[in-house]
RNA sequence: GUGCCCGUAGCUCAGCUGGUAGAGCAUCCGACUUUUAAUCGGACGGUCGAAGGUUCGAAUCCUUCCGGGCACACCA
């Protein structure tokens, strides 16, 4: 999302201190807990799962955490250092090879091992499959202009950076196995650790029993399931991972996360991991519980059903901007996310943007945009609102861009590709639209006898009139032949027009049209559908 | 069972720390247009899920209940 001018200075420092947007009742929380812990910094976390891919819900959870950190920011006149990071978790086992990948048998001899050793399925570039999913979402963060820290588990691991905690949690291990055990079913209590060793011999990540450990030297012990040979590693130095709910509690008291925001159905995780914190000595992050997305039914949104809106379907209509406004609205509040919500979206957007120019600074900082930008919304002078630039699309039967543009100024005749540039960004979207949405819809009839005529003779006589002709000219040529054929009333003769030619029920003044869809184009038109090319 | 969210106009929803119920869409009427659509103006439309409580005053705060949705094995 573009830079715009931040609102860092006194006006808006003392504003946020009543603010009452939810990214600041956010940032009063992560106040309050750094106050009280005396850190010299606030850390905003988000984690990603090791499938890697980019969905709605990562989006979400980044721009909503960035709006909870500026929110951060001016409640503390950006005096305490912020920052967001982004944790990859991927050091995870390959639990299965996922379908979407090529070479899926060598992907299969991978199986169980930690996904930075598991190679590329794509290419060469990377040096492992996570690597491969980093860097997209890297890109995909980057390309939103995201502020943020990324963290690689396997790094943190491998490094050393999380030694003293994972010592701790062995220290702590059996508060930490109570927090635990309880919530599992029986046969999974048998198997269960918080320690899941790599195994040496063969580098997959085992889910094993420890059958003793030794918090002096750092170490735990577990027989290796195929050789039966007990096997002592250290939890430190990338020898051992932590499952799950431990592994976010590790990460917590490792990097003194301040906030993690997550969806609600990982409220209990939360709290296992919050107590898991707590065994260690360390304070929990305050989170917020956020509402998953469902579809046009109500039903969730989930990557494997492919149901709801992807981000790419959501880009493909409407700007970003409008996407994180979405976002901003009601966090906690299940919401339908479907096509259907867009054009809402996009003028809600450009109103509060315009709002903003005049709102005091206490309103300001309760206008969204101001939290999707971090700072001030940018001006946008838009004579004409998304909905009804779709309603003229449609209406227009306008697949092009300067057909489009056309009907545009005789609206407002002072705007401009050139003079409004966002309003014409805003007609590429309303264009794909109208392709992806309006057009599948249509449905073209074959002309009646009379029809057919009364159209190839329009179409020989549009050949008197050239592109230079007006519009009322040409309206006139149209309504004469409707007299001629005797259409009665001669409102048929012009719904026909538009249920022939459009395949649709009304349509622009046919005049208009014409001229600005073009004669020859018009002719073309006529030609096509007399043939058939259109009715199904 | 535990927890979260929701219940406001026909539909989708706004209503923020309590002060006379709002928008968009739909419907109907009108204006403009030598047709239509668009656009513009207007009208219609709600005992704010229910009952208690706090208050001079509650859609808003508290309690209980009703109705609906979702999450909660393992894995992340």
């Amino acid at each position: 999302m573009a830079n715009t001018p931040t609102l860092f200075d006194a006006d808006f420092f003392d504003a946020a201190q009543d603010a009452r947007a939810w990214p600041f009742e956010e940032a009063k929380k992560v106040l309050k807990r750094v106050e009280k812990s005396g850190k010299k910094e606030a850390i905003f976390e988000t984690g990603y799962g090791p499938s890697g891919l980019p969905h709605i819900g990562t989006f979400g959870e980044v721009v909503r955490t960035s709006m909870v950190r500026h929110a951060f920011r001016l409640l503390t006149k950006d005096e305490i250092p912020t920052k967001i990071i982004c944790f990859s978790d991927d050091m995870d086992g390959l639990r299965k090879v996922p379908t979407n990948v090529p070479n899926q048998e060598r992907m299969a001899e991978y199986l169980g091992k930690p996904l930075t050793k598991v190679p590329d399925p794509f290419s060469d570039e990377y040096p492992s499959f996570a690597h491969h999913n980093n860097a997209r979402l890297r890109r995909f963060l980057d390309d939103f202009g995201f502020e943020y820290e990324f963290a690689s588990a396997t790094d943190y691991y491998t490094s050393g950076r999380l030694d003293a905690a994972l010592l701790r949690m062995l220290e702590v291990y059996d508060d930490v196995m109570k927090v635990i055990l309880p919530t599992l079913g029986e046969e999974r209590q048998k198997t269960y650790s918080p320690f899941l060793p790599i195994c040496p011999r063969t580098g997959i990540v085992l889910q094993v029993p420890m059958i003793s450990r030794d918090v002096e030297h750092g170490t735990v012990t577990y027989v290796d399931p195929e050789t039966n040979e007990e096997v002592t590693v250290p939890v430190t130095g990338g020898a051992v991972k932590c499952q799950w709910k431990a592994d976010w509690a590790l990460r917590w008291y490792a990097l003194g996360v301040d906030y993690e925001m997550s969806g609600k159905d990982l409220i209990d995780s939360v709290k296992l991991s919050s107590r898991i914190v707590r065994a260690m000595g360390g304070t929990p992050p305050e989170s917020l519980s956020y509402e998953l997305f469902l579809d046009d039914k109500g039903q969730k949104i989930s990557k494997s059903k492919g149901n709801g809106l992807s981000i790419e379907d959501w880009l493909t209509y409407a700007s970003d901007e409008s996407l994180a406004l979405f976002m901003y609205q009601k966090p906690k509040t299940a919401k339908k996310l479907h096509f259907d919500v867009i054009p809402k979206a996009v003028d809600e957007y450009y109103t509060f943007c315009t709002k903003a120019e005049t709102q005091s600074p206490a309103e300001v900082l309760e206008n969204p945009t101001v939290h999707i930008h971090a700072g001030m919304p940018p001006k946008h002078d838009m004579p004409l609102s998304f909905a009804l630039l779709l309603n003229l699309v449609s209406a227009a039967n306008a697949s092009d861009a300067s057909v489009l543009w056309g009907f545009i100024t005789r609206y407002a005749p002072v705007a401009t590709p050139e003079t409004h540039p966002e309003l014409d960004r805003m007609v590429g979207y309303a264009i794909r639209y109208f392709n992806d949405f309006v057009k599948p819809t249509k449905q073209f009839r074959a002309p009646t006898d009379q029809e057919r005529a009364a159209m190839e003779k329009l179409a020989a006589r549009l050949d008197e009139v050239d592109d230079q002709s007006d519009a009322e000219a040409i309206q006139t040529l149209v309504f004469e032949i409707g007299k001629e054929f005797e259409f009665e009333p001669l409102r048929n003769w012009f719904k026909a027009l538009y249920q022939v030619l459009l395949g649709q029920d009304q349509g622009p003044r046919f005049g208009s049209f014409i001229a600005l869809y073009g004669v020859a184009e018009t002719k073309q038109l006529i030609a096509d559908a007399l043939e058939g090319k259109f009715a199904a």
